[in-house]
RNA sequence: UGGGGUGUAGCCAAGCGGUAAGGCAACGGACUUUGACUCCGUCAUUCGUUGGUUCAAAUCCAUCCACCCCAGCCA
């Protein structure tokens, strides 16, 4: 077995592979670069990072840990009218926080801008680059159409000394904005428009939030991210499908300004590859529509725990453990698609299933009486907290005569297959006893106010008699002892799979009217006094929940709940017409 | 109508000439002091279409069809 071969064997014990992963590869095993693989996540600072942003974090990330490479965070900052502090500030949180590290590897495209001006410089000398004096409609009009070529700019052939002197007036400022521009010297035939003489730098008297008023002419992302890439010693610069046609740009650039040049010792010629973004059912994930919903007040703000933003997820109680696993699981492909949400869901709840404590919390009380329970008496019963992980061990929870139940587990008249508290019917309470339903009381107006109930002293938990069966089991609070909480039940922010397909218009009109439910009065079992701030329960038999950290406006705890359990009996109820 | 891409199950996605992986969802069943979890089972005679090459095609060739992206001095 040659050397390549064992390679290609370690390689291909990796079960994960993607189209990526196989270029990757392939590069190794032809000792492309050095056998390197050097990745780069490059956002630009305009705004927050959502899900959609996780898949890349993820993939680029991921692919450099996989084959032993490095991946730099960069950013994008080449327009400084979108851009701000805030934004790279959140940005390096939400990087951090999925649990990636750039180590020293921190770098602005704003870095660059000296040395892409001077080459810049260069390229007009070879002949490569002119500056243009068009308007901006008249570069529209003469760019041609789909079908038909443009026309050359009546500036095309000026001379390079020109040219230099001219754009080192852009550049000291003596123009207004829009008035002239640098242009690639390419060829306004080509079939593919991004290669018709495009624009690599125009003037922009706007303060960058890096290097103030430096300057007022920028680079265009498709002059600055190529070289950007080369500077850094990038092996595999991965971006999205929309980007495709830029590709024979990216790789012009990169032709036109000699590698022994760079300001860095660089050995890699840099090959961009493009993967399919993500799309999420019941969700946007556009940065336009996202801010609509933030400044339209549909939304709380950036991080409302209905958002897929990263902080968002991270404020709903989503893990990045969760985040990690289903960006692995979706895949990466070149093909538009659209994931089912509930991927998502499987992946948090398998997650916070092993590792997060079990609780009692009754959302929407009604009150039991036990009647043959003594009034003063309280016993302190052991209950697991996690039966998944025994490591962690148990607590106990007060019983006395006076408890809350949920008022979905009692029906006076019960479909069939209702395992829950019924007229004459027996359940047990979690980690209690068996109790019999006596009788009902309600007030005038016909609602139920108390529940009676008998219980068997014979059927406690873990006593010598608990064996006895009965087909449910309920969550239970203790009345005298409960604490009141508040608690947000969130669902899908749209009600429509396709939001960006389906509505067109307000946005407003496609939300989900029960994307989030306040429940003001929650009954939560006394051990909840012990939660800290940003730790995740699972409310038995409801879903998994996450104290939310606490804000001016709130007084009290507040719960977000992060995904319901599974529910078989909700799904057999709605199907059944219930 | 030009150029660039993509079509494999309800949703993702492997597959790269040798007879359709895996996950999610769904549906049965077992277990259950969470109608959860776990476990077991079912779920593509067929890969956008139609032809062709071949002993053999999701894989190669041709044809047609559908969908996505591109005419910012945004990224």
């Amino acid at each position: 077995m040659n050397n390549n071969e064992e390679k290609k064997e370690i390689i291909d014990i990796d079960t994960n592979t993607n189209f990526i992963q196989a270029i990757i590869n392939e590069d190794i095993l032809n000792q492309k670069n050095g056998g390197q693989v050097h990745t780069r996540f490059p956002p630009e600072p305009n705004g927050y990072l959502h899900i959609g942003h996780a898949k890349s974090i993820c993939l680029n990330f991921g692919l450099a840990i996989k084959n032993q490479g490095i991946c730099n965070l960069r950013f994008d900052d080449t327009n400084p009218s979108k851009e701000e502090v805030e934004f790279v500030e959140s940005i390096k949180e939400d990087v951090k926080w999925l649990g990636f590290t750039w180590d020293d590897r921190l770098y602005f495209a704003s870095d660059y801008f000296e040395f892409l001006y001077q080459y810049a410089q260069q390229l007009i000398r070879e002949g490569k680059a002119y500056v243009c004096d068009l308007s901006p409609q008249q570069i529209r009009d003469t760019r041609g159409t789909l079908t038909e070529p443009g026309q050359e700019s009546p500036f095309r052939e000026r001379s390079p000394e020109e040219n230099l002197l001219l754009f080192a007036d852009m550049r000291a400022g003596k123009f207004e904005d829009g008035s002239r521009v640098l242009r690639a010297k390419i060829n306004m035939a080509a079939a593919n428009i991004n290669m018709r003489d495009p624009v690599l730098y125009r003037i922009l008297k706007a303060e960058h939030h890096r290097t103030g008023d430096d300057w007022c002419i920028y680079p265009m992302y498709d002059y600055a991210h190529p070289l950007s890439d080369a500077f850094e010693n990038i092996t595999h610069s991965i971006c999205t499908l929309e980007f495709e046609d830029h590709r024979p740009l990216y790789d012009w650039v990169l032709d036109a300004v000699p590698i022994t040049s760079y300001p860095v010792q660089a050995a890699c010629r840099p090959q961009q590859i493009e993967f399919a973004r993500l799309n999420l059912t019941y969700t946007v994930m556009s940065k336009r529509k996202l801010r609509a919903l933030v400044e339209e007040g549909i939304v709380d703000g950036w991080d409302d725990p209905r958002m897929p933003t990263i902080s968002g997820l991270r404020r709903r109680g989503y893990t990045p453990e969760a985040i990690r696993d289903f960006c692995e699981r979706i895949g990466v492909a070149k093909r538009n698609s659209m994931v089912d949400i509930a991927l998502l869901e499987h992946c948090i709840r398998e997650d916070l299933n092993a590792k997060v404590a079990r609780v009692m919390a009754v959302l929407q009380p009604v009150k039991i009486i036990i009647t043959n329970y003594e009034p003063d008496r309280v016993e302190w019963l052991e209950t697991e907290n996690n039966p998944e992980n025994p490591e962690m061990g148990t607590r106990t929870v007060p019983f006395a005569r006076e408890l809350f139940i949920e008022q979905e587990d009692f029906m006076e008249e019960p479909p069939k297959k209702f395992f829950r508290l019924k007229p004459g019917g027996e359940v047990r309470l979690k980690s209690a006893y068996i109790i019999k339903c006596e009788n009902v009381i309600k007030d005038e107006a016909g609602t139920i106010t108390e529940i009676h109930c008998t219980y068997d002293p014979e059927s406690k938990s873990g006593g010598p008699n608990s064996a006895r069966k009965v087909k449910g089991t309920l969550h239970w609070v203790a009345a005298d002892y409960a604490i009141d909480a508040e608690v947000r039940l969130f669902d899908h922010l749209f009600t429509t799979e396709n939001p960006d397909r389906d509505i067109e218009g307000n946005l407003k009109d496609g939300i989900n009217p029960e994307s989030r439910v306040i429940l003001p009065q929650v009954k939560l079992e006394p051990s909840i006094k012990l939660a800290s701030p940003g730790s995740n329960y699972q409310f038995l038999r409801q879903g998994y929940f996450h104290l939310d950290s606490p804000r001016p406006e709130q007084d009290r705890l507040v719960f977000n709940r992060i995904v319901s359990l599974r529910d078989t009996w909700g799904k057999i109820q709605k199907t059944s017409g219930n």
